[in-house]
Formats: C-alpha cells, structure tokens, sequence
DNA sequence: AAGTGAACCTGAAGGC
DNA sequence: TGCCTTCAGGTTCACT
C-alpha cells in the first residue's frame, strides 16, 4: 500500500509527537506481524528516548538513544495512529474519517512527550504485510532487508544519465524495472504507473531501450528520470495518496489520489492536453498497470 | 543472471 | 440477504 509518499507522510505526522519523547512501554498483542517480532523486541526498546525519526525507500526508522534502530515496514496496510491518554482527552478528538478497526491494533507504544504529556501511538495492520525488526544505529543501513536498496527517487540523485546506467541492458518492461527495489527504491504500483504517463513512455517498453550508449545521452532516459522525481515530489506535498485503509499518523487523508492521472482510471479519457486515448488496465507481473496506449510509446 | 508468478493475509466490492 | 469471485498501495521465495 503506503509507498514512498505516504511513508514520508506519516513519518511527517509521528515526528512532532515521537521526537524526544521516552518509550514509556511497549504492548506486542501477538507474537508476530509478518515475521515474529526481533528477540526482546520490548525489553529493547522500552525505556529508550527517541532521537530521531528517519526514512529509508518505504521502511520508517526509529533511531533511539543509546540504543537500536526500529525499523518499520507498513506492508499494504499498515497505519500508524496517535491517541491521547486516557484522561486528557477533548471532546470530538477522535472523530477521524473512519471508525477505527481496533481488532487490528497489533503493537502499542505508549510514550511520555517531550512537553511531559502522554501519548500512544497504534501500529494497525489487518492484512499484517508489514513487520519491524531492530539493528544497530552504525550498521542499520546494511541490514538485511535493507542493504540491497537502490537509489532514492527524490533529491537530485536519480538523473537522466544514472536512470540509463541502471537500466542498460534489461529486458524487462518499465514497469517491472520502476518496481524493482533494487534500482530505485521506494516507488510502488501507483507512483509507477504515473511517472510512466508523464514521461510518455509505455509500461511495456523494455527498460533497457530509453539508455543511451554509454557516455551518450538519452532523452527519454531523462524525461523518465524528471518523471519519477516530479510524481514523487507532488505525492509528498499533497500528503500522499489515501486508498481504501490508509490513512495519515494524525487521522486526516492525502489528497493525491485526486490527481491520477491513469492509475485506477480504466476506460477514462486521457488527461493529457491533444490526446483522445482511452486509459487502459493490463496485468504486468501479476500486478495492475494503467496506462495511454495513445500517448504512451 | 534475469525475469515471471505464487505465496503470505484480511477486507471490500461486485455479480448472481 | 447471502455466497462467491476478484482485487488491493508490498515483498520474498521458488521456478524457468
């Protein structure tokens, strides 16, 4: 569910609550998400001050004093949420736009703010895709699960020219080489699909036939690269993308599912200016893909 | 090696 | 109303 947008949003969200506060205590209320929680996940993490709060592709990590780094995946429908304690509740707080699905509270961190108030904050996840897991603040970023991550698709990093280095050679269509984490890390379905329409560039094009000849230049390599930059840039500001489940740490949803332009649009018109296309849906590796096979090529 | 598809799990939505 | 099928933002694993 949640890709790079929405995770960055929710970061956004917990930091003004989580940033200096303590973990006063933690509740894990069954033994796994995913995988089973780390060996001593409470006893690690209960106690710790939390310094700071990152992002890594989709994972969200915790950095805590003195300690380890919680490193947290939300799978597909994974959604923090933040409540008040007991007791310094108002009146109207919790009217969020969905009733809350407490069946699917699966760990609950209470903590103490920096400004002496108290606070919990919900790990909710129905389908469980997401899971958490604990290293080291020197070496979190070799873990496992996070060490073959490829490049970030904001900031200035990803150009047109290292987008053609990294697809040079592949067979695969766009799409599954947009998708690989590998590559680019943090895009998913949606954001995908998006960048490709605003490249102009077909889903099923093979990824290695925008790169130009090494030392050379390619124009679609570039539009691609703006493309993924751009998508990723306006999903962040609006808040990201709020589908179904997902809804932001404060309760209030994105806006950026006003926006698509292809993804979720089968048989709508295309809504690029001098293009009469038709929005078209394909299965691609399994998954959905949306596109213009009028503007896409 | 690279690419494709199944598996993991639950809930929502649509068809009959 | 109820039952059935299909689909969903992600990732890993097994297989060709």
């Amino acid at each position: 569910m949640p890709e790079l947008p929405e995770v960055e949003t929710v970061r956004r969200g917990l930091q003004p609550v989580l940033e200096g506060s303590i973990i006063e205590h933690v509740e894990t209320r069954r033994p796994d998400l995913r995988y089973p929680f780390p060996e001593k996940f409470v006893d690690r993490i209960s106690g710790r001050r939390i310094a700071s709060l990152g992002r890594r592709a989709k994972y969200l990590t915790a950095h805590l004093d003195g300690g380890p780094v919680l490193i947290c995946h939300l799978g597909m429908s994974g959604s923090f949420r933040v409540e008040a304690s007991a007791g310094d509740r108002t009146p109207g707080e919790f009217h969020h736009p969905r009733s809350k699905d407490t069946a699917h509270d699966h760990v609950v961190f209470h903590v103490a703010t920096q400004d002496g108030e108290k606070a919990q904050v919900i790990f909710n996840d129905p389908r469980r895709f997401g899971f958490m897991l604990l290293s080291e603040e020197a070496t979190w970023r070799e873990h496992p699960m996070l060490a073959g991550l490829g490049v970030e698709p904001t900031g200035n990093t990803l150009d047109g020219d290292l987008l053609s280095d990294l697809f040079r050679g592949r067979t695969a269509p766009l799409k599954a080489a947009l998708l690989d984490q590998r590559l680019i890390a943090g895009l998913g379905n949606i954001y995908v699909c998006e960048a490709l329409w605003r490249a102009g560039l077909s889903p099923r094009r093979a990824a290695g036939t925008i790169s130009a000849k090494p030392g050379g230049r390619s124009a679609r390599s570039d539009r691609l690269a703006q493309a993924v930059r751009d998508v990723i840039a306006d999903a962040i500001a609006a808040g990201g993308s709020s589908l179904r489940d997902y809804v932001q740490a404060d309760g209030s949803l994105g806006y950026f599912q006003h926006s698509f332009s292809v993804y979720d649009r089968e048989g709508q018109a295309c809504k690029r200016p001098g293009c009469s296309g038709i929005v078209q849906r394909l299965v691609q590796s399994g998954r959905s893909t949306f596109y213009c096979p009028t503007c896409q090529r």
